[in-house]
DNA sequence: ATGAAAGCGCTAACAG
DNA sequence: CTGTTAGCGCTTTCAT
């Protein structure tokens, strides 16, 4: 293994000197500079982790702790995490990855061995155990996901709420009037995990005030039981002319479901879904859709972490705001009817362009 | 911050007996013992990751590199990457998770850092570009997966080629003449992700040796890319009776496109599906498949890497043994059907139970 | 059975 | 502008 003396040695310096040139702490003349750096690539230098850990205070690692079995779709899950990584990195981080249920003992065990310098936590549930212990860190703690009491930590998310609003509002313009919204399965909303809640919540209320009947159906997305959902769910309103699809798994097993019981897609049945932008692009016929915006989820909760790392202040709340985009279906009837819709201003419609975000923090820029 | 010398001063002993006490590397008075271990269960103690890592020359860690766009299907790799998480930390050990995009740039910098002790990477290609970083490292290195040269390498996988030729005599006791793979991506194929390649080479020269007339399609798993294939594949294979699907993202539409073209699923057409359990049990109707043996691929991966940290020899390659399970099909035909069958010795048929593991190293156990 | 002390590789005062 | 030195928290000889 070549160290800091190695280094010196080769370039004739002191070990100090090749840690000033390393870290710009002091200057230095642009001759032994480049000594120095010559001396590290022929060498292959690498500071040592845990030395560098051990003196600086700053692990430089960031903890993120991933769900086992959540709610969420494991595909956006998976381009959350990745924006994280890839975020960090471009901050000088690395990712340590902890599961759920290592629970707060993990969290204690990380934080304690200082092998981490921050935590992110995706998919905190309303009446999440590890909600005391994330309190009582003094590591800096980002939460992908809002717990029922927020108070004192720092949160991201999209905001289902609106999304929920927006799709209600959506469905009120393209001209329907009995509404459900079909969401994850049961034990999602028994768990508590707030999304789900908070999507309902917009969603009725919205439809509500738009004088729409609305309606929340949890599915489970075995197609069995989706088809058994549908007809139920018909039986009871047989008169029910769009829906919201908050369910990535069970999008396709209910377009099915429904084509079966009769009821054609975009003409007789809206649809909007709430799900990554290809899938509602793929599906046949394409639907409009609210995407989550895991990219920039990932980007942001990193961004969060950095500003508290750095000491600046971060709002405890972030929202981002959804992003609906129309595909009108290609059949000649309903392609014209929403080329002729004109959007109404409170309606928080947008065809590929991005709302403005909501209470972001300062956030250091990455390296 | 807790460290070792508060732990000593509060059981009135000297550091290094507390360090002792926690390593059991020399024997220590019951008496003092159990007032140490008190001692740093009230303070919260943790020993500091970086400064032992400093000492002990490990850092107690294991990187993972996860792919990026695979042609994995992606809760296949969250499921190994879980199970690789929970394993190595049975084994004390933590994981760091690094994407691929960061190269073989990426392994050296976390290895000269000796920020990990080894390196277990996900879907490495045929040509692998970090091959040689790999082969030069002189940490223990694991890899998912079979590049084209595996000489002086340490890989796992499922043994795709078995997989392939299970797939084929299965299709062959069902009465099959006329057989199709369908597969990844072409794209995949292309790229040479070397799992798509064996999987064909056995599933084809299987089939020939058993009298059948095999084909191997890619498949984009777009629903409408999908249509337009069944369309191609039927008018070119109109006597197609028995398909393999080994790419889970179309194999919902794929099922639809064959019924939209007159073919009943288990009877026209028998269908042998190649992915988790759960997907072919939710099919209708409920699929006979071949399981992607997610969880053991990640704890055996982990077992290697752990052995070869202590030294022990491995076996080069390690590839676990295809499962299928048959699932007949619910109606009254196929299922008598099915029941009558008598499966043939040589046929690697099992139905729920796990076939014996091939070369599989030493290992230790896990904490 | 226990302590004292050296040193792991690095950074950051202190000294020039 | 550069070198010397004292720790960072821990393990492990060497002593006793």
């Amino acid at each position: 293994m070549v160290k800091i003396s190695d280094v010196a040695r080769h370039a004739d310096v002191s070990p100090s000197t090749v840690s000033y040139v390393l870290s710009g702490k002091r200057s230095i003349s642009e001759q032994t500079r480049r000594r120095v750096l010559d001396s590290i690539a022929t060498l292959g230098y690498h500071p040592h982790a845990g030395a560098w850990a051990l003196t600086s205070r700053r692990s430089n690692v960031i903890a993120l702790v991933i769900p086992l079995r959540s709610g969420s779709y494991v595909p956006v899950l998976m381009q959350i995490a990745t924006a994280i990584v890839t975020t960090a990195r471009g901050y000088g981080h690395d990712v340590l990855l902890l599961t759920q249920d290592e629970g707060a003992t993990g969290l204690q065990r990380v934080a304690g061995a200082s092998l981490v310098d921050a935590i992110i936590v995706m998919d905190v549930e309303t009446q999440d155990v590890r909600l005391p212990a994330l309190r009582r860190l003094r590591l800096p703690v980002v939460l992908i996901g809002f717990p029922a009491d927020p108070a004192g930590l720092t949160c991201i998310d999209l905001d289902f709420e609106a999304a929920g609003k927006a799709s209600a509002e959506h469905l009120a313009a393209a001209g329907c009037r009995d509404v459900a919204l079909i969401g994850a399965p049961p034990e999602v909303y028994r768990r508590g995990t707030g999304f789900a809640q908070r999507t309902q919540a917009g969603f009725e209320r919205a439809a509500q005030a738009q004088g729409l009947r609305p309606a929340t159906w949890p599915c489970d997305p075995a197609p069995g039981a989706v088809r058994a959902m549908v007809a139920r769910l018909l039986r009871e309103r047989p008169g029910l002319d769009g829906i919201v699809v908050h369910n990535e798994s069970a999008l396709g097993p209910l377009l099915d479901a429904f084509r079966a019981a009769g009821r054609r897609i975009g003409e007789d049945l809206s649809v909007l879904a709430m799900c990554p932008d290809d899938l509602a692009e793929q599906a046949t016929p394409p639907l409009s859709s609210i995407a989550i915006p895991a990219d920039e989820v990932g980007r942001q909760a990193v961004g969060l972490l950095m500003a508290k790392l750095d000491g600046q202040p971060v709002p405890g709340a972030t929202l981002l705001p959804p992003q609906l985009t129309v595909r009108p279906a290609p059949g000649p009837r309903s392609r014209s009817a929403a080329a002729e819709h004109v959007p109404d201003p409170g309606e928080q419609l947008i065809r590929g362009e991005r709302l403005g975000q909501v209470a972001v923090g300062p956030g250091r820029e990455p390296a």
